[in-house]
RNA sequence: GGCGGCUUGGCCAAGUGGUAAGGCAUCGGCCUGCAAAGCCGACAUUCUCCAGUUCAAAUCUGGAAGCCGCCUCCA
């Protein structure tokens, strides 16, 4: 099965064809750096993460291109209210966002470029639009695109500007031919930063910069250019016509758009005060937690956020983690050198190929781990009495774990070692109740001793005493362990 | 007002013309002193509603209702 696309320019599924055979140019629009990221901004970090991880693995090699604006009338008003320097305000959120997209086991991209240190290739870039009179320069020293220059105007979201012109919430700017010719360049205030231009001193618009950075290390066209659904209206809109009024060739062949984090159903906004930020989130969970749940639902569609869904999906991730350390116990492992063998893999890759349907190839880990619970219950292992796999059933219990290693290097899940993913988790739960491990030993004791005396009420009295701080008793063949909720 | 999207069991969620994956929850059973975990079984004759195309539709077409998004900074 080849790789499908779900292309918004043209609001289909399209046949994946790179413009250059095996090679991928990919350039997605990163954060404005002027606050804390919230969970909306990793949704788009981690469907991109993903996108460029099967990209790689169906054999590209992929040019992924993040950039960071750090350069915007947020972070000069940030800069104003705070007294901080533009330049620290974005050196911080830069490294905040690094630290966390890190936690989430998000891989950088192959180049992470910064508006402000484009500002030549932006200049040049807006001179040769005003060379073919796609731009013009105003007194003041605004240098605006000349909407009504350029014939293919909103062919990316579906509009015509006579319809938008007719809507009037665009605030009319007399210094505009057309009211919706938007800013290439606009000349600074007093006390704000600003780089010499031939048209003064001043700074760039914000769809600008895109334009630049992507001709500079993608060319005059590339292959997929993605970020939130958001952005289709204006920024990639005019990221389109700045690029095609120039060059004259088609931009960009694929736009890929991811679809928003909601809360309540709504859109997580600023101006509703709705948002959640990252941090907050990874302190009560897991980054794979937050990953799974983020991958859980396809990418396209809105995805809600609550306690719940978290709290579902971190059950799920535990389900998962629960089968391989049942297989680590009984001495399986994954298979050296032999990945992407088995039925789990090929459908998992197909659901891929399909438009990256993360959710649906979650889906069949799920019902593979099913499958290979089975399997063990049937083998009677961990089951009372230890019994042992015949060859037929551990080789397809190996491949089976060995595929779902195969999958974590793609979607950034179920990349622990069991072991270490319930001791994380223990830990966690330590951190957050008054009772030492060596307590907990001693109950589990005690309760042990009541049992063999057949002292059945002080035994479960016990338990339900560990109950209350959300510790689970299991008794096993080898013994009793303990784990969290 | 213009443009786009969504509506699947108690909840979350796949599904893109061939007869409803999966997860969570719930109820039975096996196992257990009892539990937990795991497994087995039950849980949508039906996919917001109405009409149409088709041998066949959750999936296509037309219409209705509800919700959401973009059109202003926004992942």
């Amino acid at each position: 099965m080849s790789l499908k696309v779900y292309n918004t320019l043209h609001g289909k599924k399209e046949e994946f064809v790179p413009i250059n055979k095996d090679k991928v140019g990919m350039y997605v629009c990163g954060p404005t750096v002027y606050d804390t990221s919230h969970i909306g901004h990793a949704r788009s970090v981690v469907v991109f993460d993903t996108i460029f991880r099967w990209l790689m693995k169906i054999g590209y090699k992929v040019t992924y291109v993040r950039n960071f604006t750090d350069v915007d009338d947020k972070i000069i008003k940030k800069s104003n209210e705070t007294g901080e320097a533009c330049s620290f305000i974005t050196e911080k959120y830069i490294d905040e966002f690094h630290n966390e997209m890190d936690a989430l086991n998000v891989l950088r991209p192959s180049i992470e470029p910064k508006a402000t240190k484009h500002i030549t290739h932006i200049i040049d870039f807006i001179q040769m639009l005003i060379a073919k009179g796609k731009a013009y320069h105003v007194e003041d020293g605004d240098v605006y695109f000349s909407l009504d220059s350029f014939k293919n105007y909103g062919k990316l979201s579906g509009r015509n500007p006579d319809d938008m012109r007719a809507g009037a919430r665009i605030a009319v700017d007399k210094k505009k031919k057309n009211p919706l010719d938007f800013t290439l360049w606009k000349p600074a205030k007093k006390d704000e930063p600003f780089w010499e231009s031939p048209w003064g001193k001043g700074r760039p618009g914000w769809h600008i910069e895109c334009s630049a950075m992507s001709y500079e290390y993608l060319g005059e066209g590339f292959d997929i250019h993605g970020g939130g659904k958001d952005l289709i209206f204006p920024h990639h809109e005019n990221e389109i016509a700045q690029s095609e009024a120039v060059f004259g060739t088609q931009f960009v062949k694929y736009w890929i758009h991811n679809g928003f984090v909601d809360i309540n159903n709504e859109k997580m906004s600023k101006s509703l005060g709705n948002f959640t930020m990252i941090k907050k989130v990874l302190e009560k969970y897991s980054p794979e937690v937050i990953r799974m749940f983020l991958l859980s639902k396809h990418y396209r569609s809105p995805i809600d956020y609550s306690e719940d869904s978290m709290r579902e999906v971190s059950l799920g991730l535990d389900r998962v983690y629960a089968f391989l350390q049942r297989l680590e116990d009984v001495d399986v492992k994954p298979k050296q050198g032999q990945a992407d063998s088995g039925d789990l893999w090929q459908a998992f890759s197909d659901a891929m190929d399909d438009d990256f349907n993360s959710a649906k190839a979650v889906g069949f880990v799920f019902e593979c781990v099913k499958k290979g619970n089975k399997l063990l219950d049937d083998a009677g292992v961990g089951n009372g009495t230890s019994g042992k796999l015949d060859a037929s059933v551990l080789a397809s219990l190996e491949q089976v774990y060995t595929d779902i290693k195969a999958i974590s290097n793609i979607l950034g899940i179920f990349m622990l070692d069991p072991a270490d993913y319930f001791a994380a988790k223990k830990e966690k739960g330590m951190s957050e109740v008054a009772i030492t491990p060596k307590q907990i030993e001693d109950l589990i004791q005690q309760r042990l001793d009541a049992r063999k005396n057949k002292d059945f009420s002080k035994a479960d009295e016990i338990r339900d005493r560990l109950q209350d701080l959300s510790i689970i008793l299991e008794d096993g063949p080898e013994g009793t362990i303990w784990r969290f909720e």
